[in-house]
DNA sequence: GCCAACGTTGGC
DNA sequence: GCCAACGTTGGC
């Protein structure tokens, strides 16, 4: 079992209209170091859901129900979707000034790499963020 | 609204 | 293959 986060802008796609759609196809990544995580997702995979923008904060656990697949909406067939299924929204939201905060994980993708879209956690960092979201 | 940190494109 | 110009993301 390996655990990922994946961000989006919430006026596009938020963790509530996950809930609402019960399923979302994760697709338009656009760049390799994301597509290749991607492609790394086993199904039941656990995904945290990062708001990016205003709320800049992890709200909502996912998991992956459909593993890598081509991208319907790209024409080249280069690039991949996975399906992903609403867990549990968290009670506390993980703002990203706590991760900056947390020698934890201010060593984690989102801190240092900012514009990464699909990044891995480690179980430590992803035990935590649940613990601090209140649904561990 | 600005800009840093990328990634991409295209001329040479 | 290099790099200038441009576009995008996302934090501030």
């Amino acid at each position: 079992m390996r655990y990922w986060l994946v961000k989006t802008e919430p006026e596009e796609f938020s963790y509530e209209d996950l809930e609402r759609d019960k399923m979302v196809e994760w697709t338009g990544v656009r760049n390799y170091q994301a597509r290749n995580f991607l492609k790394e997702m086993k199904r039941g995979d656990k995904v945290l859901f990062y708001h990016s923008g205003k709320e800049r904060a992890v709200v909502g656990l996912s998991k992956v129900e459909k593993e890598f697949y081509i991208d319907p909406t790209d024409t080249t067939d280069k690039w991949v979707s996975v399906d992903l299924i609403p867990v549990q929204k968290f009670v506390n939201h993980i703002t990203l000034d706590y991760f900056k905060s947390s020698d934890v994980l201010n060593t984690s993708y989102l801190v240092r790499q900012s514009r990464l879209s699909v990044m891995p956690l480690d179980e430590k960092q992803f035990s935590l963020i649940l613990e601090s979201g209140n649904i561990g």
